[in-house]
DNA sequence: TATTGTTATACTCTATAACTATA
DNA sequence: TATAGTTATAGAGTATAACAATA
């Protein structure tokens, strides 16, 4: 090891070997771009997630959705009422207590906004990323993901 | 295509392209597996990264630091007070407005504590990586955040 | 004029507890 | 007993604005 290599290693950034520091800081600055991105169509990321999965998967309780996304029943409540209140979703009494909940004509126009927002939005964080290293480093992360909450 | 190709293709998670989702999930699990490890030293992970700041530069003012971890100037001043109220940091004047931040003894010695947990933690969070990927993770983390920040 | 440090404050997100109605 | 949905509320984290003291 040359003198110059080992006075880089001495002053190196402490924060650098720490993963978790980087995805927290990465996580903050996309989060914030995708709130901007979407805020022209009134819609907050949670809102949009969850257009994104009563696409996927209509007729979910919000429970369902809830458990789905990783969001409380009890601030479920609110995020539904708000796109109820927009007319993006429309619940169908399954029986007393549970209602299935699907995307109205309106909801499915907005879902189509969504995708295109989100598509830009990510083109614009992670242009610098190959197709390639792209979808590896989603995979990478959902797998650590499933292996961490597995373990819980 | 293979048909049963087609069927996994069109049932796909929608949210799997989706780089940013997979790296806030990710960051809310491993920040909360954080705050659960430095809990038992009475520190949150903002208090954790100023030790590591000042460790790694002593003498930054309270401003130096906010701007070093994205903390605001605002919300350093608590954080500061419950440091120096630990006896984990000191301050020196440097001149009539701005004070020189150290690291007092017992604060070098809860640092060492804190790089002991967040190490485990890492491994414990990051054990189904090999060191290779996972050095290679943090790189493009911080790659990406650098290539975004400067672009924002 | 700009910067440091501080206080007050507001807003968002998330978490818990309690309640009802129903299964 | 357990679950769906709701309400109220508390906490943490973060944001802005304003101020005094100093550069």
């Amino acid at each position: 090891m040359r003198a110059s290599e080992q006075i880089e290693t001495a002053a190196a950034d402490p924060f650098d070997a720490l993963l978790g520091y980087h995805l927290r800081r990465l996580s903050v600055l996309v989060m914030a771009d995708l709130t901007a991105s979407l805020a022209p169509l009134g819609l907050k990321p949670a809102d949009a997630s969850i257009l994104l999965a009563l696409h996927s998967d209509s007729g979910m309780t919000q429970s369902d959705i809830g458990r789905r996304l990783g969001i409380q029943r009890a601030n479920m409540a609110p995020l539904m009422a708000g796109l109820m209140q927009n007319g993006l979703v429309e619940k169908q009494a399954v029986d007393g207590r549970s209602q299935a909940v699907r995307l109205s004509r309106a909801g499915q126009a907005m879902h189509r906004q969504v995708l295109g927002l989100m598509a830009e939005h990510e083109a614009r964080m992670f242009a610098s990323l190959t197709p390639a290293v792209r979808q590896r480093l989603a995979k990478q992360l959902k797998a650590l993901w499933q292996v961490i909450q597995q373990e819980d």
